[in-house]
DNA sequence: TGCACAATTACAAACGTTTGCAACTGTAGG
DNA sequence: CCTACAGTTGCAAACGTTTGTAATTGTGCA
């Protein structure tokens, strides 16, 4: 009549030897005769014996768990990544925990706290919209708690980082509308906060230079959600003044909302307006016209991330610092096409 | 130069008392001295000191901790559950940590047994559509680690269920149809073996036979995934038939699959054929023509199922395995309006 | 017969906490 | 001056493991 589930003491007990016994012999340690080890292993089965995860990783100190904290779950980018994750952790033993912080700084806080008293290994964290503090990644760092940073990275802490190449990804979106022969392109994009933001305007003003073709401050606009009700109310006033012939937006959701707006307004897509999108949601192969767009590789991403942090695990002597820098590919649709 | 964290030990150390003391002080027990509780406080937060959370757990054998098993991230539904678990969780000193089994049984029953050795306090599980069996689950129940069915349940389990009164749903979605003026209506379904799935069905079959409505076999689509492309494929040939009016499906990416193929075939939406999702995901406002569809309360049944688990567990002695079914509601867009 | 050594097992400490109990101080009352 | 008791504090056990070391066997050989 055990009162909880049953541990190496109750197996002990059963079998009249010691805990250690039982501990090595479920270890397949030759030290305990081999009689002794079968019947362990066979009492244990019959119980179905689980080590007891907790006191595991007390005693080696180890959760053999990494900790990931995204801003949203519902993303297809997103859930590549945590694929990548998840695929070269489970390989090496790892498991992993989730936590969204729903783009909320605060949320995002106390996720990190949460993890950082001996739940997880190390982390990987993708920074929220919200945040422009970075204390609380900053702890993990003065515990020496490996971490990496993925896509919305935070310069200002020593870490390995993992990212796209926003700036190319910019600068093709562009330069393929300039292409395609448009000459008044503007830009849509996300929270100016947000590294990754700068870096794709700043593409976007590359090819734009390098064609010699000018934009107005009108043109660039900054979304703080960047999802598709605030792309469809912010490039209203744009669209209308039916000044530009091209949009460059940092996010599938956003050019969605240009182009309903552009539909509304009685243009014709793609001949009168060329649209260029970010992130290659599903959602851009179903929209008419479909959406051109830059791939984001988040299963490299993921993948990549979950490399470094485990090798940081496992060599805590040496701390690595390097960025990882992830193509983007362009992703031709009808969108974008000219007849 | 302490080595890891700083520990209980290192301030008892410090301030030369032991570290029951320190342990007290920092519960602000009352039992020790004014004065030595505020030298401890302080020193601890001068430290920074966290309390070790395997040593906590492994203590009191409670984790603070909720498990996740979901089918899906990137699911809208899903992501409103979790946002109704996270809420009541954190409101109850509770953590969450979230694993998707990516709709495989494998990954299914291996983050069943990660977090059944005293990782988490007790788990709420959405069944993936490959799970026909159920034994990881039952592991469960034997060692009496409380447990909670949401959306996809399995019924063979005794737990507490949260579940959307599917049959309803489908009942509601084909009457809609049918007062529409629909006289053919077709089903475009998930996989069977999922209990939603035959109430859906269900459903369908009641308000069809309540208004003297024939279906055929092959008005009745089973497909395995659920997502657009499937749905696509599988309902070409039923809607190049041009024998029905009307389409009932199960998952609001398949109405769209079939919306594509239905322009494809040339037929005006909605005039030539009304067509009715379940999910409420955002593209079916974005799609054109809108698509009408039934609505699914994540955050409440995320509430709902943290609600009932965490009563379970403060409650070890009483098992309560009560039903609890939330309404679906008609949510009428373009899609199946007539003029 | 005694001794060395291999084989097998048990003991105990440790991981970082909490907590019942014992122990120590000092003060007041008898 | 002794005792009782409140006020503080420390000791030790416990949670479930692993693992270094000691202890207990039994065997073979001198």
């Amino acid at each position: 009549m055990k009162k909880g589930p049953v541990t190496i003491k109750d197996i002990a007990r059963e079998l009249n030897v010691s805990v250690s016994t039982v501990s090595r012999a479920l270890a397949d340690n030759p030290l305990v005769k081999l009689e002794t080890r079968l019947a362990v292993k066979e009492l244990a089965k019959k119980h179905n014996y689980r080590p007891h995860f907790t006191a595991l990783s007390l005693r080696s100190n180890k959760t053999k768990t990494l900790g990931i904290i995204i801003p949203q779950l519902v993303h297809e980018f997103f859930s590549m990544v945590i694929r990548g994750i998840e695929d070269h952790a489970y390989a090496n033993g790892y498991n992993v925990i989730i936590s969204s912080s729903h783009e909320s700084y605060e949320r995002e806080v106390l996720d990190t706290k949460a993890l950082i008293n001996g739940r997880v290994d190390g982390l990987m964290a993708c920074i929220s919209k919200e945040t422009k503090d970075y204390e609380h990644f900053k702890e993990f760092v003065d515990r020496s708690i490996p971490l990496v940073f993925f896509d919305c990275i935070c310069d200002e802490i020593e870490a390995p980082k993992v990212v796209l190449d926003d700036f190319d990804a910019g600068y093709q979106a562009t330069k393929h509308l300039i292409q395609q022969g448009c000459t008044s392109i503007a830009y849509v994009g996300g929270p100016i906060n947000l590294l990754i933001n700068r870096d794709r305007l700043a593409g976007y003003n590359k090819a734009l230079s390098e064609a010699n073709l000018n934009t107005k401050d009108d043109w660039i606009i900054h979304c703080d959600s960047g999802d598709y009700e605030e792309g469809r109310q912010k490039s209203e006033p744009l669209i209308n003044s039916k000044e530009i012939d091209g949009i460059f937006a940092a996010t599938d959701m956003l050019a969605i909302g240009a182009m309903k707006n552009a539909k509304k307004a009685g243009l014709k897509l793609p001949n009168d307006l060329l649209v260029v999108g970010f992130s290659n949601w599903s959602i851009g192969t179903l929209y008419e016209p479909s959406l051109s767009t830059m791939s984001q590789p988040g299963y490299e991403m993921g993948l990549k991330a979950a490399e470094l942090l485990i090798k940081q695990i496992d060599n805590p002597e040496q701390t690595i610092t390097e960025t990882f820098v992830l193509k983007s590919e362009l992703i031709v649709r009808e969108s974008s096409m000219t007849d």
